[in-house]
DNA sequence: TTTAAGTTGAAATCCATTTTCAATGGATTG
DNA sequence: CAATCCATTGAAAATGGATTTCAACTTAAA
């Protein structure tokens, strides 16, 4: 999903919803998109501080907030304590590595581990309607290093 | 593991440590054990309010700490906010799924699942120490309700 | 404009977790 | 057994991220 959609997305649902457009919200979903994934609501704050230091921390927690129910953000948990958020991409689910020693996350997917927990909460009874699948490890780098 | 073998395994812990047996970290263990799987802090600690009402909030949490560090308990979350744990099963690893309709939570195991998400770490350069996987949905009962 | 309603940011609040600290208790030593 | 040392306890306070409050401010509709 390119940012431009993402925009668009964001102005639609605001409309949708009876809410409105400001410059902050522009702003904070602008460096959002800009900044890369898995960033947390601190992490977010202090970047747009940099350059607008009005912005308030408040207001970075919310707009996240909306993005996320807009569906062009989602909240994730790595275990750290805090939630952070990524940029929603539709299309592909995906899961993470997240490396113990440096903090690295890599995105991937793989659909015979999807299609074989479709199959095992069948076993159970259940029916999924989403999932969460964390690999804690050493990457390559740190691998070496040690 | 039966009870009877974390009881001793603490205790091994405690001495190990330098640290003492006390008659709360007994009762606390006992309890533990006692009322099975996935409780929260706040849920332990009132289950054994009810027959030893001096027994504080904070040695419910240092105990489970305690646990957790023998060996014996492990800390889960499952996006509600609050840890929880379970005891410790060495032999089999197992992953959860989580009814989001009534909180219902169903241990399973599945080996294709384990050896493809060492595979795809591989891929990554990652080597693996531990994952998370949970799979969230409605559980049969909650199912046939709606 | 004017007006009604949503938004903002600083500060306050929330809530699970963790720490503090004075009193208490376990275990080692003489 | 008594003395001593040091860990433990529990109530209360502190912490930290998330969330809410509220008066001042914007936005967008009339």
């Amino acid at each position: 999903m390119g940012s431009t959609d993402s925009k668009n997305k964001f102005k639609d649902f605001l409309l949708s919803q009876g809410l409105k457009s400001t410059n902050q919200r522009e702003l904070i979903l602008e460096e959002f998109l800009r900044a890369g994934s898995h960033l947390s609501t601190e992490e977010l704050y202090l970047r747009l501080r940099k350059k607008h230091p009005r912005i308030g921390y408040a207001t970075v927690h919310r707009s996240l907030k909306l993005f996320a129910q807009c569906g062009i953000a989602e909240q994730r948990h790595f275990g750290d304590g805090q939630a952070r958020y990524e940029a929603s991409d539709h299309d592909e689910h995906h899961d993470h590595l997240i490396c113990v020693s440096c903090g690295k996350i890599v995105e991937f997917e793989d659909p015979r581990i999807e299609s074989l927990q479709v199959e095992v909460a069948g076993e159970h009874g259940f029916s999924i309607e989403r999932h969460r699948l964390e690999l804690y490890g050493s990457c390559a780098a740190c691998s070496s290093t040690t």
